[in-house]
DNA sequence: CAGGATCCAGACGTGGATCCGT
DNA sequence: ACGGATCCACGTCTGGATCCTG
């Protein structure tokens, strides 16, 4: 659909100081009071706006620019407060850093701000300026080996190992309807483990520091 | 849910000689004028009577007794004039015979007779005697050679002798949404080899031979 | 009329993230 | 405020088979 990286960062910067009223009504979509029954609206919305095609894709949302469209909710202080979600971990058939799907959600990225906090009615909260981002060396190499460390413990059943306090910028969480939901992965000697599905995400301290990077200048 | 296969054919035999009317009006179904659009309706309308529980698991639809429900359309000669549904076929993870979907799903089956043609208005269609049926020896032991040399096909990239042609008793047939499906599988020299997704039927010939057998009786 | 093509309902899985107790 | 727990939308897959054309 788009030709170009601009072509594309274009259309995403018309988004600029419009309202989500306003995104919702140009898609006739009636906005909830909140969002704790709607956690993906934002999102959803952007991807409408921007004409993503196959949101659900385990690729990234333009893979023919390899472009992965991710909202950044800031609070009043222009700060990300949660993490970001990368993509689902399987453990399997992934045998290298290169050729995994963190990887590839992750090597280029268009920003979306948008205004969040408890105190601030959905309707009302405006978008950013989006922009174009993709890792630097330096954290490409850390994602590295935060990824390298994660799967390796996954991979040997040391469970202990993969919670949510280990890597700097990638961290593992629990992704799945609700805690009762078990994934069987193999272990390295062939023996079946049983734990909660899980995801990446980029640490909120990690995405922080983007936003900084992004936008101290304005 | 039924402790004993008695309990489920007397269940099942309740059905003889009710219409699709009388079945459907039980349980608020409106039938439509034909099945050109709902293909599967017959199916279940005799899955709701009997209480299936989880009607699209990988197993049979009763799990506690290894039996699989199965509807026989039959014309006005008593004959089926159909090939009969078993499983997808995927060529991968199925090591033998004895361990293949095809086989746990054939091992023991409920069959249900329906009075079908195309001038014979849906409402009025009556359902036959339900009959527990296993294959004999002979049988099965033609089921286990067609279904190794269409494996074997399969695994080598032989596509050709993968056809409706092939197989005695069991024949591969499309089973997708329409032709422009692919579904890629993996060839013993881990070539990658992508076909329209395929399903195991049993040959309407060898069908007409089961309702001989069942129903020559009467 | 054999064999390739197609259709629906409902379960399941993935991507979208935020919620909320401690 | 960390990190485990949860919620929605919707695309995809599976099981139910019959349709339909050469």
């Amino acid at each position: 659909m788009y030709k170009s990286e601009l072509e594309l960062l274009n259309k995403a910067q018309q988004l600029a100081g419009m309202t989500l009223s306003q995104v919702s009504k140009n898609q006739d979509i009636i906005l909830p009071t909140n969002l704790s029954k709607a956690k993906g609206l934002i999102g959803q919305l952007a991807e409408n706006h921007l004409g993503v095609t196959a949101p659900n894709a385990p690729e990234p949302d333009f893979p023919e620019l390899g472009v992965e469209l991710k909202t950044l909710p800031l609070d009043i202080r222009g700060l990300p407060t949660e993490s970001t979600y990368i993509c689902r971990c399987h453990s399997q058939f992934e045998p290298s850093w290169s050729d995994s799907r963190v990887w590839h959600k992750t090597q280029r990225i268009l920003w979306l701000p948008i205004e969040s906090g408890p105190d601030l009615a959905l309707g009302s909260r405006r978008f950013g300026l989006a922009q174009l981002w993709s890792p630097s060396p330096e954290q490409a190499q850390q994602m590295a080996t935060d990824w390298e460390e994660l799967m390796e413990a996954l991979n040997c059943g040391d469970l202990d190992q993969t919670g949510a306090q280990h890597g700097q910028i990638l961290q593992l969480r629990p992704k799945a309807a609700n805690s009762t939901c078990l994934h069987q992965h193999v272990g390295e000697d062939a023996t079946l483990i049983a734990s909660v599905p899980k995801g990446f995400y980029f640490r909120s301290s990690f995405t922080r520091s983007i936003a900084q990077s992004l936008w101290k200048c304005f």
